[in-house]
DNA sequence: TTATAAAATGAAAACGGTTACATATTGCTA
DNA sequence: TAGCAATATGTAACCGTTTTCATTTTATAA
């Protein structure tokens, strides 16, 4: 393989030169410079971009902690990060970590061995042990969809809160008043948020909040499918339920149909994410739509600031969301 | 950041000592290896990789080239990677091409650039050009899931013909003789085997091929979606459609379920892939289960031994399938 | 022209490791 | 204990770039 030198002695100049001419052809003439790369197409020139990275410090990488690349709602956070990275000439290192933090802490000493600049985390179910990765405590980082929110990472997220309460409000319109939840993992501040903006919509409407109505899960089909399988066995039946992904509503709503109710005349259910699936299920499912492409945008930018020093202050960018409704949900049965 | 030259000075060695403790151990003895390890603890020193992986020529890193990650399926595989390369000390860097040849060269060049020592390609829709990225013409790479068979590169990949014959059989055998296909993209040799396979079973049955039951499709919820939408309106609809995966089934069973059909008496729907969805729709679609992890490891060990040098002709690894009948597919209607 | 500043180029020192080779140390045998 | 092999360690070259600093060339102004 053709190295710098070969470049250099067939263009009769320094490697020095040569360099130049590859990352700041500015400051080479003209005439020097279509020799290099005339040189550089002679002999096949590629650079090791391996040597290049070590020797420049950058190595123009960017690592993603994703829990599971399996859910599409972050499939599509994903292709947003692949585009910015793309524009602003960086490459994206995807770990699909599956929850494991051996794997996870891997890839996020990537970082701090030098093999990539910084490191994005989507979703912070259980958080990252920064202190294990780096000593110093910091460590260019940008979380993304979930919160950690101490004040030293820049965050980017939605107004989970607002956005909860919001499609509890939708539900409430309607006329219900029993309305069921299928939460995420209790470990995630998400579902901590989504909760309380439920909660939020109930006591605004003054509707009591019954822990009885709070089902487990953890954003999986088969957690919704439990869920709503006991939901569709209690006597005192809730008219609607709002589960806190749409795979988890997708779940559910086997489970119902199973059972032989109808949705949304006999149940109502809602989800959040909006995945392509939703559209396509019967019925059509209720949901809220994140704009999960520019949650993936906004943070590479965020990061790459960050790396380049133009970031003083930890930001914290909030994404606006959409009650989107279809045919799962209708007026309360009773 | 410490460097190895700091751990030298704390421990009162060499550099070449520290190195030598560090890569085999065995090669040092067992009093300087305490005072080095010691010493690395002290100063707090983690080798820069990039500096390794620069010298040493190997970087331990596979790139693998997904269409999507979005595909649940290839979820599935990327797990099994991940899995297997953790075991033999190799990261996987994933690059969610979105069939964007750009993407997919930017990241099939590292391994020509040093960055990666090897290449799985998933899927071969628009199979790369090898020959932009490497002059030789050959570079480490393992094609997983599709198969380019010019027996130049491993294969690892599923008997798609008889899997379809299977499949199709299933259908004859419940009595079913018009039988449509949504396909996949043609350019996808993946759709010309399944195709073959549908053909084989019709034949054998003695029934006539009608190229009007084949619908085109792109391997998307919403291609299944129009395939079910001009199906439902045909004159002499077909009893059964075998879709080429499963979200086009499910596409295609949701158009269906708004024409008022009912499944499986109506018409019968059957998918391929096994997704997680497929269990939790209305009703659980019938399809061919793949081993998916399993591709993932496989993919990983003959690349593996393909950079060792352990395989001297490009092997063709077969994976079994598996057809898992659910309520979506009945008994031929009239 | 000539003096001087600006631009272009080259020589060589880094970057942080690995490793071939030379040297020092240890262990063993006679 | 001498002699020799085996083991342990050190020295320094090297990987392919970038980058500093010195030097040469070119452009500009007097």
């Amino acid at each position: 393989m053709a190295n710098i030198r070969d470049v250099a002695d067939n263009a009769g100049v320094s490697v020095a030169t040569v360099s130049r001419t590859l990352q700041q052809p500015e400051r080479v003439s003209p005439k020097t410079r279509n020799k290099v790369m005339a040189a550089v197409q002679a002999v096949g020139y590629k650079p090791n971009l391996m040597a290049v990275k070590f020797r420049s410090g950058k190595t123009h990488n960017l690592v993603v902690l994703v829990p599971t690349v399996a859910n599409v709602f972050f499939a599509r956070v994903i292709s947003g990060m692949q585009e910015a990275a793309a524009e602003l000439g960086y490459s994206i290192l995807l770990a699909n970590t599956l929850g494991n933090s051996d794997i996870e802490s891997h890839y996020a000493k990537m970082v701090s061995t030098s093999q990539a600049d910084g490191l994005i985390q989507l979703r912070a179910n259980n958080p990252l042990d920064v202190s294990m990765i780096n000593d110093h405590g910091l460590l260019p980082m940008v979380n993304a969809c979930e919160v950690i929110d101490d004040g030293q990472y820049p965050v980017v997220s939605l107004d989970n809160r607002a956005a909860a309460r919001a499609m509890t409000e939708h539900l409430i319109g309607k006329g219900h008043s029993r309305i069921a939840m299928v939460k995420g993992p209790d470990s995630s501040p998400l579902t901590q948020e989504r909760l309380a903006g439920y909660r939020d919509a109930l006591a605004n409407a003054n509707i009591a909040f019954d822990e009885k109505l709070l089902f487990p899960g953890d954003f999986t089909l088969q957690a919704g499918y439990n869920a709503g399988v006991h939901i569709a066995a209690l006597n005192n039946r809730p008219t609607a339920v709002f589960c806190e992904n749409d795979e988890t509503a997708i779940g559910a709503m086997q489970a119902f149909k199973q059972a032989n109710l109808n949705i949304p005349k006999d149940i109502s259910v809602a989800g959040f994410d909006d995945i392509a699936f939703s559209a396509f299920v019967d019925p059509p499912l209720t949901t809220i739509a994140q704009p999960a492409e520019e949650f993936g945008r906004t943070a590479v930018t965020l990061l790459v600031d960050l790396l380049n020093g133009k970031i003083r202050k930890a930001p914290k960018v909030i994404m606006p969301f959409e009650l989107i409704v279809r045919e799962s949900t209708g007026e309360a049965s009773s």
